[in-house]
RNA sequence: GCCGCUUUAGCUCAGUUGGUAGAGCAAAGGACUGAAAAUCCUUGUGUCCCUGGUUCGAUUCCUGGAGGCGGCA
């Protein structure tokens, strides 16, 4: 149960979150700086589900073996993982690292997991499927201009905030009315953060990335990300898995839809919608404040960084 | 070689009955209240292939040329 109630912030756990937009080299700077010394919690909303491995560039044996990481396989495909799921999970986990004589580090690519974290989650009620799918059916049924308008009644102030086209919002605004009898708008949007964090954000020139995009995308294909793809559609994979609308498995899920893409055209379009990511990765971080940007490389900046704000990576660990 | 179609934004193409032009995609910037690798918002000056002619005025009509596609030889 979350405590709302001010700690001082001096007794509050300090925590490590490194941010970075896909294919950055967060996992060598993480290799170079926190072997042994650190624990991983993963911020990634495609990691926690077990089969979507290749796509989702998941940690591989060697990693895992110089620093334990969390938040990563704990839920089957089919089911729900949200941002306060997340919350809960790591604000759990920090103060277990922490008693481990370890760094708690939060490192991963979805941005809005750790907008939640940082700031304090949103007291909104948890995310309800069935009464989701049933508001999807309404929308389908009586089309998005009565959805937007009908949003209008029941809260005027998030049909104020939320974009006429924006159906996905204006969806779940409608939720939070049927499965709570309140509006949206009526709750928190955050609230006390429950640790300290320290924030880094590794960043990269435009070209570069992009070209480590292109380079990491084809290491997939590589590795089997087909296989992994038809594997996964052989176990019922369809698009309410959550994980399926994650860039390098949509494009299979759409390509199968009109059955006329080549795996060349899906390629090109998984490394696109993975630049575009990048892109809305980067935006998202930069409105975060109190946040230190570094180059992946510059492995001694971050050290100092870190020990500046009372954080010692070399004094822990082997 | 002849005939037809075609050449407009980075790409695919609309369009202007003659008054210098606009969609989708891409790109750039931005938002983000428990699905967020999701969803959405904003941003369009480009020798309208070149040349000459007609015209007050041509990207638009006409002549000639060049590239592309198709057909006939």
């Amino acid at each position: 149960m979350r405590s709302n109630t001010k700690k001082r912030t001096a007794r509050k756990n300090r925590a490590v979150v490194l941010f970075g937009p896909t294919a950055v080299g967060k996992t060598a700077m993480t290799e170079a700086l926190f072997s042994g010394s650190a624990e991983i919690i993963s911020a990634d909303s495609v990691q926690v589900y077990r089969g979507f491995d290749i796509g989702s560039a998941k940690p591989d044996g060697h990693l895992l073996r110089l620093i334990p990481h969390h938040l990563i396989d704990i839920r089957d495909p089919w089911e729900q993982y949200t941002a306060g799921d997340f919350v809960r999970d790591a604000e759990a986990l920090i103060p277990q690292i922490i008693s481990r004589g370890r760094i708690p580090l939060i490192t991963g690519g979805t941005a809005y997991y750790f907008r939640q974290l940082i700031s304090g989650p949103s007291e909104a009620p948890k995310s309800d499927p069935e009464v989701r799918e049933s508001v999807r059916r309404e929308i389908e049924e009586k089309g998005s201009e009565w959805a937007y308008s009908y949003l209008g009644e029941i809260d005027p102030v998030s049909h104020g905030r939320i974009a006429a086209a924006d159906i996905y919002r204006i969806s779940r605004a409608i939720e939070v009315y049927r499965s709570s009898g309140r509006p949206l708008s009526s709750y928190a949007a955050s609230s006390a953060p429950d640790a300290d964090y320290i924030i880094i954000c590794l960043v990269r020139d435009k070209a570069e990335l992009s070209a480590r995009i292109e380079m990491r995308v084809g290491e997939m294909f590589r590795l089997g990300l087909y296989d992994e793809v038809r594997e996964l559609f052989r176990k019922g994979a369809d698009a309410s898995w959550p994980a399926m609308n994650a860039i390098g498995y949509r494009e299979f899920l759409e390509a199968a839809e009109t059955g006329e893409a080549s795996l060349l055209s899906i390629k090109e379009s998984i490394i696109r919608n993975t630049r575009q990511y990048a892109k809305r990765q980067m935006t998202f971080f930069r409105s975060f404040a109190s946040c230190r940007f570094f180059h992946p490389d510059d492995i001694e900046g971050i050290r100092s960084a870190l020990i500046e704000s009372g954080i010692s990576p070399d004094a822990l660990g082997a």
